[in-house]
DNA sequence: CGCTACATGTCGTCC
DNA sequence: GGACGACGTGTAGCG
């Protein structure tokens, strides 16, 4: 059963209660109330009186969500402890602590409105399409897709501190780094290439050439390349995708096709 | 009133009701159930049956969490258009489409154990302490914290496409290019600093150094600057923090202190 | 545990 | 609207 536990306007004494019962049973908490909310760690912040949502999950993270945005205004990832007190005159405290880095947050409700105590049951198997090293498997997998004659000798080549994604040898024996970025290739990821480009080199008495692969560049990036000298090729994600076909994890069906099917009544 | 409506268990035909009221309202959702979930976009993905909540914000952003950690499984930020609709036999489908960049993600229920109504009442102000501008004005503000005769002329002075965080002349008419980080510095702002002294330089016949202000350093990060010619220099942050005191909006009761006074019952 | 780089990063800001 | 950089980024992976 995943709703074990549904408390419309309990006063602070009974969500007290409910509240560490909850937490010792390692139940997922989802708390509607008025708060102020207080953080203080790696920065700190205020938050004035308002009315949010709290969510303490099974493993101890704790999110607090005003009513619009993908962000939660305050947070802590899985914590070590977490306590709740109620001060009267005060209100109700939720207080979770971590301590690498060593961070406070602390929930101070005035009112609450509505406690749910749940148990998800979830194991299913999250897959994900087309990270970066999938792509760069596929690349070095079809060598051609970065020039003809293109040998991939090496992933996540290790280069001083870094690793490249691709190490190869050129058809005319040149050594050539490949750096590769799912999103628009930006001066960021220029300047990571030419990072390890140098770095290479500085050992070598040798020509290196650095090549970012991207399915997009912005204008900065593309200054910035032809000033170092470094090259980039253009990757279709598309055409990629359908070279990982034979990867037995791809969808069969595609989010499209689904929905339309899902709307042909 | 914050909570306008908790339906426990509510069949297909009723909860698809429920759901669609919400949303031509603007309401904020929580909707526990057993779902599928299908993403596709940027990326794509796939995630099996499970027990899982999801959150409709009253400006569209949707969030599904899994029992355990900070971070939603699946998400779409403040999307344009959300749907849904029942096909008997597969279950209620939710799906949230945004347009730049074009994405999907749907959300197929099996079941559903709840669904909150909520509409919260939070226009309070978000104060944060310490951001990379705060620091970045203070230094600005207190240019021996650099060195001793550091002028600070401008800050976030364009270069390029980017912009560096303070530009100045030492007491040797140089020019000075900082760059702040609140966090450890790292290669990636290492090669921020270089890029911005180096495009600097380029229209200049002079000498331009470049420095990196930061908590702390990686060894990378060390290496990277001696070997590009750049300087660094540690803050502390507990020092800047005291002095931007004057800062009204600096909060005159840690939260530490708060927590002991919580105690002292 | 520390460092590195990815991420469907998201989000504000400035041009 | 696009580019750029901060973020309490979180998180996984590797040494």
């Amino acid at each position: 059963m995943v709703v074990a536990k549904v408390v419309e306007n309990p006063d602070l004494e009974s969500a007290l209660r409910i509240i560490k019962e909850g937490l010792t049973r390692n139940r997922m908490l989802i708390i509607i109330g008025e708060c102020y909310i207080d953080y203080e760690g790696r920065s700190a912040s205020k938050l004035g009186l308002g009315e949010r949502m709290v969510i303490v999950k099974q493993d101890g993270a704790v999110l607090v969500h005003r009513p619009k945005g993908y962000s939660p205004v305050n947070w802590q990832p899985s914590t070590t402890t977490i306590e709740v007190w109620l001060r009267s005159g005060e209100g109700l405290s939720l207080m979770a602590v971590r301590n690498r880095p060593r961070e406070y947050l602390r929930i101070l409700f005035n009112k609450i409105f509505l406690i749910v105590e749940g148990v998800f049951h979830d194991s299913a198997e999250f897959v994900m399409y087309l990270s970066e090293s999938e792509i760069r498997d596929i690349i070095f997998d079809n060598p051609d897709l970065l020039e003809p004659g293109f040998k991939p000798l090496e992933k996540e080549k290790r280069i001083g501190q870094g690793a490249v994604d691709i190490y190869g040898l050129d058809s005319n024996g040149n050594h050539v780094l490949v750096e590769i970025k799912r999103v628009m290739g930006d001066r960021d990821a220029v300047l990571q290439l030419y990072n390890y480009v140098e770095n290479y080199k500085s050992g070598l008495n040798k020509n290196v050439r650095g090549v970012l692969l991207a399915p997009s560049f912005t204008p900065g990036a593309l200054e910035l390349l032809a000033k170092l000298k470094l090259e980039f090729k253009e990757i279709d994600l598309k055409k990629l995708r359908s070279l990982s076909q034979s990867n037995r994890k791809k969808p069969d069906t595609t989010l499209l096709e689904y929905m339309n099917e899902g709307k042909r009544h």
